[in-house]
RNA sequence: GGCGGCGUAGCCAAGUGGCUAAGGCGACGGUUUGCAAAACCGUUAUUCGCCGGUUCGAAUCCGGCCGCCGCCUCCA
């Protein structure tokens, strides 16, 4: 069985066949960039990471497309009426493009730290506003579209299949709407594709039918077909997107190319934080840089970004998931039981002897790579994937209790481990910092003078003052380990 | 009101017709340790929001109810 995904379109789940053999199109929507990444950025971006990962594993050659919204549209419900990037600009005194170039290095710089691999492609919207232009004056010819007093409106009534993907129907949507309708346009289900700028509006660019500025849905239409073609394998993005915005798309572009939008439309699940929607108003509002920091009053401590990535994959995508600290400090625990048998096991392998790899440990191996796949191709079932791992784990510890296990087996292991939590769940590194490494050299000997006294105390059986020190570095945030082979430390 | 999603142990979370309801965290007991920590072993849901129904058999399918979340096009 390959990957079977769970289709939005269909409400379906269905085995993944792209459009071309061997070669994945996907586009995802990316953040507007108006401020710093948050929890809700996090689930949706790891969880599109571990499809990109796991459509390479698979073997197929992706290009991964995900735009950057620096031309501004609305998010927040809270503040009606105003461009969120030029809002922001306003009160910084900054250039609109200047809140977008610093939100934007912002967002990669919390994606890296998460792990997740770069796009391939990271368009601007704004970087796209003559094609956005030339899509307009395709639906206008084409008669999808109408002009009224510089604003360009879609026309509903023209494209039947308006509400596939989100099971509406527009008869329905409009005695059901509870807000003013424009009076330009011709049916209140209708879109600006592309809206006259009061002169007071500081993104805007001239257009055939004056200065204005692109509607919002019109750049994920234009970004995918430029990049990706008019039918893309896979277009991504959050549950909230998809009405209006992802409907919308595909009313564009399908009326535009007489083509299929997209294939499988993977739609993730939102977030909330101690179980309530997240909200500047709620003081629950957590960046993914407060909890890196852990400077954030909701949370207790400081968390590895790994530890957040694994949190996420422990639920599904299409599940809703509560950042509490809780289950945060649950995640850091499971992340670190992970780690540390990874790290273990890549110390043991430098001293191992050599052999064949043991036969029943390649079993298990193969067994357990089985499984984990079995699970990803199930509508990526990361939770089960994550479960493998820590059985993987569980059998490596009884494995390390002796130190008869050969370097090859130890190699095996290692290679697994990061095989699947690595390559592809994203939660093992290639390397750790070591207690020794060259960044806490300082650290390390400060540490091993007050072992050492500790050592000298535990000989002259002072457990007393032995106990002391322990404690001491626990209270300094140091945890020592004793072991046969002599006394480690790491940090809480 | 409409559309979509969800409700499984102290917490997080898989499982969507049938072997013992995964896994993680936490807690407790044991091995180990001078004592700890780490690691390992064991215990921790006769039951899956509630009430009915279908079936030889349901957490899983159907109906109703309760609760939670998102969206419902002025702008974006």
């Amino acid at each position: 069985m390959g990957l079977e995904l769970y289709n939005s379109l269909t409400r379906k789940q269905e085995e993944f066949v792209p459009l071309e053999e061997g070669r994945v199109g996907m586009y995802v929507c990316g953040p507007t960039v108006y401020g710093h990444a948050h929890f809700g950025h996090a689930k949706s971006y790891v969880s599109f990471d571990i499809l990109v990962r796991y459509l390479r594993y698979l073997g197929y050659n992706v290009t991964y497309v995900e735009n950057i919204t620096d031309v501004g549209h609305l998010t927040d419900d809270a503040d009606e009426g105003e461009d969120k990037i030029a809002k922001k600009a306003k009160t910084e005194h900054k250039h609109p493009m200047a809140i977008a170039e610093y939100y934007t290095r912002s967002f990669f710089e919390d994606m890296d730290k998460l792990n997740c691999v770069r796009p391939d492609i990271s368009p601007r919207a704004s970087g796209h506003i003559t094609e956005q232009i030339d899509l307009v004056k395709t639906l206008l010819e084409k008669g999808y579209a109408y002009e009224v007093n510089g604003s360009v409106y879609f026309d509903v009534a023209k494209f039947k299949s308006y509400g596939k993907l989100s099971g509406r129907n527009i008869d329905e949507m409009i005695t059901g709407t509870r807000v003013d309708t424009s009076p330009e346009k011709k049916n209140p289900a209708d879109f600006a594709i592309w809206k006259k700028a009061e002169p007071n509006h500081i993104m805007q660019w001239p257009s055939p039918w004056g200065m204005g500025y692109p509607g919002w849905h019109l750049e994920c239409s234009v970004m995918s077909m430029k990049y990706l073609g008019k039918t893309i394998d896979i277009h991504g993005g959050g549950m909230e997107n998809k009405f209006p915005h992802h409907e919308c798309e595909i009313a564009q572009s399908e009326a535009a190319n007489d083509a299929l939008f997209v294939k499988y439309w993977v739609h993730n699940n939102m977030v909330t934080v101690d179980g309530q929607k997240m909200g500047k108003s709620l003081n629950n509002f957590i960046t993914l840089k407060q909890a890196f920091a852990g400077t954030h009053e909701k949370l207790t401590r400081q968390y590895d970004p790994l530890a957040i990535r694994q949190l996420v994959l422990n639920s599904h995508y299409r599940s809703p998931l509560d950042f509490s600290d809780a289950a945060l400090f649950a995640a850091k625990s499971g992340y670190e039981k992970i780690s540390s048998c990874v790290i273990e096991v890549r110390n043991r392998i430098k001293t191992a002897t050599d052999g064949e790899v043991d036969e029943t440990v390649g079993k298990t191996l193969e067994d357990l790579k089985e499984k984990f796949e079995k699970a990803m191709n199930n509508d990526l079932n990361t939770s089960v994937a994550l479960s493998v791992l820590f059985e993987l784990v569980r059998d490596t510890q009884k494995l390390l209790q002796d130190n008869k296990t050969n370097k090859q087996t130890l190699e095996a292991i290692d290679g697994l481990f990061s095989l699947l939590g690595g390559d592809v769940l994203g939660i093992v590194k290639d390397e750790y910092e070591q207690a020794g490494s060259v960044d806490n050299e300082l650290m390390d000997k400060l540490v091993k003078i007050l072992v050492e006294q500790r050592n000298e105390a535990r000989k002259q059986k002072e457990y007393a003052r032995a106990d002391e020190i322990r404690k001491k570095i626990d209270e300094a945030g140091v945890v020592l380990e004793d072991s046969p082979n002599g006394t480690s430390w790491r940090i809480k």
